[in-house]
RNA sequence: GCCGGGGUGGCGAAAUUGGUCAUACGCGCCUGGCUUAAAACCAGGUGCCCCUUCGGGGGCGUCAGGGUUCGAGUCCCUGCCCCGGCACCA
């Protein structure tokens, strides 16, 4: 017999793959669309280096469940592609030295062999990288259309400033006050940027209206609606008097009102310019300049009052105005009403600076102190006092959101152009259609330096403004890289489209993305970009959904040293070595069976050997049962009804619980049973059906049984279908339980009336010993498994 | 503080609606076989405690403490611990 020997193995049947294009999908002729289709996706790498144990671990599910889906009958797009743009791979670019270009089509090169070497089904013709001139064209594209209807605008604004990376950094991306990529403590500035107006679609975003079928986990909705932050309340107009001005709060309280003390102005506030003398002025400019810096949650509030007072509208008490840091420009207003005797911050600031306290609500939930509103319950006095106000105009409920618009602009040089050109005249102007896109252009020294790198391409940056033809600039800043990323699974489906960034008959027919696989970390990032995207596109008509992702799963992550892997870290291992020492297949098995796939897990490769002897010890037994086993009816024994048992566990973990390692345990337990008699009845059909059922997990080595096995194309065999009759059991062991406790267990027939089965067990020896002598006072039958004696 | 997810052998972990002495499968460990030897491979054993005439018998065990139930890892309550996320958002 022939030693196992995958290295020969999985190159042999990759060249099959390859050379039949096994698994490439066919798009459906117009007007003939089958309905059993699938898009299997996972998240695109960054190519700022290469595959680590986590890559592994999260394609290789896409690739099990792309094989089992498509051995159940349906057609699965499974395309892959790579997130080139952007700061992971211009930072590597500049940590190794050289262009991001070549540093980028490097590891892709590599990541591709490493993909082909892992034996993954993938349909390479859809391939896209968000660095070429034929995919950022498109997102170009696409952004000219956002800019068009004002979702895409230019304003300042105060940012996050990363440091390190010299550039604006997204709320979505900026982790504990520090930049998620490089881990620097970022500060606030004052910039005018690019923003993407995602809160439009904060109401919606909210909702999940997820496709049929659809299912994401509650953990990371949870996350999203977090995240987006709406609250219901009422914008309340404060009169200033002296100023003839009138300011707007934002509350979620309305029904505190009564109990407004003070009024309290964000540091930013533009009012604050208007009425503060020398000293608040040099206050508010020095709280807004600190606000970037960590603050502890304990630090005590600061201060200072403006001289001036606002009016509350419900009863014409003169509050006075303070400006203070804890009061928030972006959020609601940035100005509040105080109540100190109901908010906790307004108390901690009111106890600090000596401003009054007026309780309005008492131990009973009804208002006090609050005029004709005395007595409600503190919600209806809610509605109450904003319907006074909105008689009065002096106020309406609203809503407001934590979210905020999205900052996609960068001062870095590897990202998309941003396709608008300044103008003096004309402002801003976008370039037309037909001259996309608009090419990144080649600069001296990329690095970062705080101004667009782009900038200092003099020949690039002056340009003719496209109306007027007057002396103009290109916006020199680029896109955030989950720009890229927040369309890309659009443009898999239809890769080389010239025309347009994608086919809508074909979008429509492949998506929404039928199951997505990516980390929770981008669960406020990307995973909302996205959606945010879809649901412009289809405003737009560009396609015909409004959720991109239907199902959604989150692996867990691969850890080394209790921290995540990551290039940047410098904690990785990558899966060469592990192919080159057990083979894909081995390192396929062990990546799933080291524990469930949501979970994080800490690499190491000890149990790696467990996972080899098993294949071998697969080899060894199948091959063993070729050789012995008649090819013949397998009857009706105890191996194949085991066959018939681990399909049915088999297909329900992969299919409905999405568990990846208790289905290779199932087949171990399967393999184990056979190893005992490879000659026994059935053996050559128990074989059969644990090569069939464990391909997803090791398609090379369960193809070469398959063949040796006298069959052919195992990748396209239908997925085993078990017998019913098969899995019921002419006998079953009946448990004999007394109080609960199991005494006696006994192999009866199935299919005995309840009585038999009492009278059966009470006939046990074993359970007389414990209930001759005293009275049986209930019996328990549960049909096919056990009697429960209760005796007293 | 708020939200979410968890605590099962030495380790990774199983246990389809509460029902087969909980711990499948694998790692590790122990014993034996093969071998000059080692590795590899193969066979057997492996929760804790007590009793045993060596056939086996009994008790306790899923973070802790209560509860529901004939029966709880699974359901309910209280507490402890761990992991992740958010956090001056009015």
């Amino acid at each position: 017999m022939d030693r196992y020997e995958p290295q020969q193995i999985e190159a042999k049947w990759q060249r099959v793959w390859e050379d039949e294009r096994a698994f490439y999908v066919p798009d459906p002729p117009p007007g003939e669309e089958p309905q059993n289709h699938w898009y299997q996706l996972e998240m695109l790498p960054y190519p700022s280096g290469t595959l680590h144990m986590g890559h592994v671990l999260n394609y290789t599910m896409g690739d099990v469940l792309t094989h089992f889906r498509r051995r159940n009958g349906w057609i699965v797009l499974r395309p892959m592609g790579f997130d080139s743009f952007g700061l992971p791979a211009e930072n590597a670019a500049i940590r190794e030295g050289g262009h991001p270009r070549d540093i980028v089509e490097g590891n892709i090169a590599e990541i591709r062999r490493q993909m082909r070497r892992l034996g993954w089904v993938i349909d390479w013709d859809r391939e896209v990288s968000a660095h070429e001139p034929s995919y950022y064209r498109w997102t170009q594209w696409l952004f000219l259309r956002f800019f068009e209807r004002g979702l895409a605008y230019r304003k300042a604004a105060p940012v996050n400033w990363c440091p390190n990376d010299q550039t604006v950094v997204a709320n979505e991306y900026v982790i504990d006050g520090h930049c998620e990529r490089c881990g620097a403590k970022v500060e606030a500035r004052n910039l005018e940027q690019w923003f993407f107006k995602i809160t439009a679609y904060a109401d919606e975003l909210l909702r999940f209206d997820l496709p049929p079928g659809g299912s994401w986990p509650e953990r990371t909705m949870t996350i999203q609606r977090n995240w987006i932050g709406r609250s219901e309340g009422a914008e309340i107009i404060f009169r200033v008097e002296e100023l003839d001005q009138d300011i707007a709060v934002f509350t979620t309280r309305p029904d505190t009102l009564f109990g407004a003390t003070f009024f309290v102005l964000a540091p930013e506030h533009p009012l604050v310019e208007q009425i503060g003398d020398a000293d608040v002025l040099a206050y508010a400019r020095e709280t807004a300049a600190r606000r970037g810096e960590e603050r502890a949650a304990e630090e005590e509030k600061t201060g200072v009052f403006t001289g001036h007072y606002a009016t509350n509208p419900v009863n014409g008490a003169r509050l006075p105005i303070w400006v203070a840091d804890y009061v928030l420009m972006d959020y609601g207003t940035g100005a509040i009403m105080a109540v100190p005797a109901h908010d906790e911050r307004d108390r901690e600031f009111a106890e600090r600076f000596d401003v009054p306290i007026v309780p309005v609500i008492d131990d009973d939930e009804r208002l006090i102190n609050s005029a004709q509103f005395d007595g409600l319950p503190a919600e209806e006095g809610k509605g109450a006092i904003v319907e006074w106000l909105r008689e009065q105009g002096k106020g309406a409920h609203a809503v407001s959101y934590r979210l905020r618009d999205w900052s996609m602009s960068r001062q870095r040089y590897w990202g998309c152009p941003i396709p608008i050109i300044h103008c003096g005249e004309c402002g801003l102007v976008p370039v037309p259609d037909d001259e996309l896109p608009v090419l990144l252009p080649e600069v001296q020294d990329y690095r970062p330096k705080g101004v667009p790198p782009l900038a200092s391409n003099e020949e690039w940056l002056h340009v003719p403004c496209p109306k007027c033809g007057g002396p103009a600039t290109r916006e020199a800043d680029t896109m955030d890289t989950f720009v890229d990323s927040s369309w890309y699974f659009l443009r898999y489906v239809d890769a080389d489209n010239g025309e347009a960034p994608f086919d809508r008959r074909l979008v429509d027919y492949w998506c929404p993305i039928s199951h997505y696989i990516g980390g929770i970390d981008h669960a406020t990032g990307h995973l909302l970009y996205s959606r945010f995207f879809v649901k412009v596109l289809n405003e737009i008509g560009l396609l015909g959904f409004r959720e991109p992702f239907a199902r959604l799963f989150h692996q867990g992550w691969v850890q080394m040293g209790g921290t995540k892997m990551s290039k940047s870290k410098g904690n990785v291992a990558g899966p060469d070595e592990m192919v080159d020492g057990y083979g894909a297949d081995a390192v396929r098995l062990y990546i799933l069976f080291m524990g469930p796939a949501d979970q994080d897990m800490e690499w190491n490769d000890d149990g790696v050997e467990g996972i080899v002897r098993f294949v071998r010890r697969l080899w060894r037994v199948v091959l063993e049962a070729a050789e012995r086993a008649p090819q013949s009816d397998p009857g009706d024994g105890a191996l194949v009804r085991k066959a018939h048992q681990t399909i049915v566990r088999v297909t329900a973990d992969i299919e409905r619980r999405l568990q990846f390692h208790t289905p290779i345990s199932a087949v171990m337990e399967l393999v184990n049973e056979l190893a005992e008699d490879t000659a026994a009845e059935g053996a050559r059909f128990a074989a059969e059906t644990a090569v069939s059922l464990l391909q997803p997990w090791a398609p090379h080595v369960t193809e070469e049984l398959w063949q040796r096995l006298g069959h052919e194309r195992l990748w396209e065999q239908s997925w085993p279908v078990a017998d019913p009759a098969l899995l019921e059991r002419a006998t079953f062991e009946l448990v004999v339980q007394v109080n609960g406790k199991v005494r006696d267990r006994m192999e009866v027939p199935a299919g005995l009336a309840e009585d038999e089965l009492v009278e059966r067990a009470k006939a046990s020896e074993r359970v007389r010993a414990h209930v001759d002598g005293k009275k049986i006072r209930q019996t328990i039958v549960v049909p096919g498994k056990l009697v429960n004696l209760v005796v007293g």
